[in-house]
DNA sequence: CCTACCGATCGGTAGG
DNA sequence: CCTACCGATCGGTAGG
């Protein structure tokens, strides 16, 4: 085991009590209880709450740089667009603290996460954004799409949605079957109408 | 003046302090600091600290009822859509620390922002409803739609992307010219493709 | 990984 | 609206 039991268990409690009651509204005390040390033993392996904090964001952002860019790298395929879309709600839905603890720390700071985005995200949003272009040119994708700020949108809409899905399904009907599952087919169904000209069955981004 | 001149500031403070640092990361002390005050005058204004929460997101969507209503009422016209849509902007874009506050709202309290939602902003998202369904019906909007959850989407779109548009605006080229702009006009153009059914030039809502 | 302890700041009250 | 003050908790350290 190349990293301490205590010290991952430690950043796991972190990124939940983070993501529920935010970085300030969280003491170093209620996560070394959570893990089940003393409050001098989280400091040991985290030297101070501030390096707590920028390792919880490190590992969120690491790990969606281990999932997304290979995804987006696959060899084209008819659905790519979906796939990486899927992609990307399972690694919010997966863990929803993610997409909490990101829009909390983008909230906090800003100018923290602007560049973490710049390092992270950018260079895959870059890659998609080539493709997309190539697919407007083509005629696939509407004439009148701002893809970068399309893309930009659709992030934000993914995350944002996650981060506080369980309050939005309580203004769905009751009735509904499964309300998470209609919100996540209704985000699909307006990601891809706001990207696709009216050519319903043919929607690949980059089918060579 | 019906509120003294101290309280409001007070109310005003608090939600400047309360957007951007969350209400855990801002101390009473802080606030009666940029008021002006001690901070026991503050607590003669406002018995608690969550008081002041209470009254500070109470605030908030009062305004938000005051202005949003009437706008849906108004008589059907060609634009309605983009009417309520801009509105809904205006409102937020205004003072985007009112959409801080309501995410951050969101994060922290889920409970409580979900039965004030409930109360609220349901009115009139079941108005709006009924004319959607109605334009579904006539053909005007997309069959697929899932209209209760497009607009929770919609509604969590225009918020979301508001509350952090400082961030996500660095993610846009640089040269481009008004960056804040581009993200608002595509905005709307992904609501609107997310909604009409492709007959570009007819895409009112409920006309008579 | 622990006990023991630090100064600073927290929300809030007494009393005027 | 103020001065003065409260106990509790904060992040962090000494020392083992």
């Amino acid at each position: 085991m190349p990293t301490s039991d205590v010290r991952s268990k430690i950043l796991e409690e972190a990124t939940r009590l983070f993501a529920a009651r935010g970085f300030e509204g969280t003491s170093i005390q209620a996560i070394a209880e959570a893990v089940g040390v003393r409050k001098p033993s989280l400091l040991y392996h985290f030297k101070s709450k501030e390096e707590l904090r920028q390792a919880v964001l490190d590992e969120l952002l690491t790990r969606w740089n281990e999932v997304l860019p290979e995804l987006l790298m696959a060899a084209a395929e008819v659905d790519r667009f979906d796939g990486v879309l899927d992609a990307m709600a399972d690694f919010f839905l997966e863990d929803p603290d993610r997409a909490r603890l990101l829009v909390r720390e983008t909230l906090d700071r800003p100018e923290d996460v602007r560049q973490r985005l710049e390092r992270y995200v950018r260079p895959w949003v870059d890659v998609a954004l080539s493709q997309l272009s190539k697919a407007q040119r083509e005629g696939h994708v509407h004439a009148k799409a701002d893809l970068p700020a399309y893309v930009v949108h659709l992030v934000q809409l993914v995350v944002g949605s996650i981060a506080v899905m369980d309050t939005l399904v309580a203004l769905l009907p009751e009735d509904a079957g499964d309300r998470r599952q209609r919100l996540r087919a209704e985000m699909r169904r307006m990601a891809r109408s706001g990207l696709f000209a009216p050519r319903p069955k043919n929607y690949e981004v980059a089918a060579e």
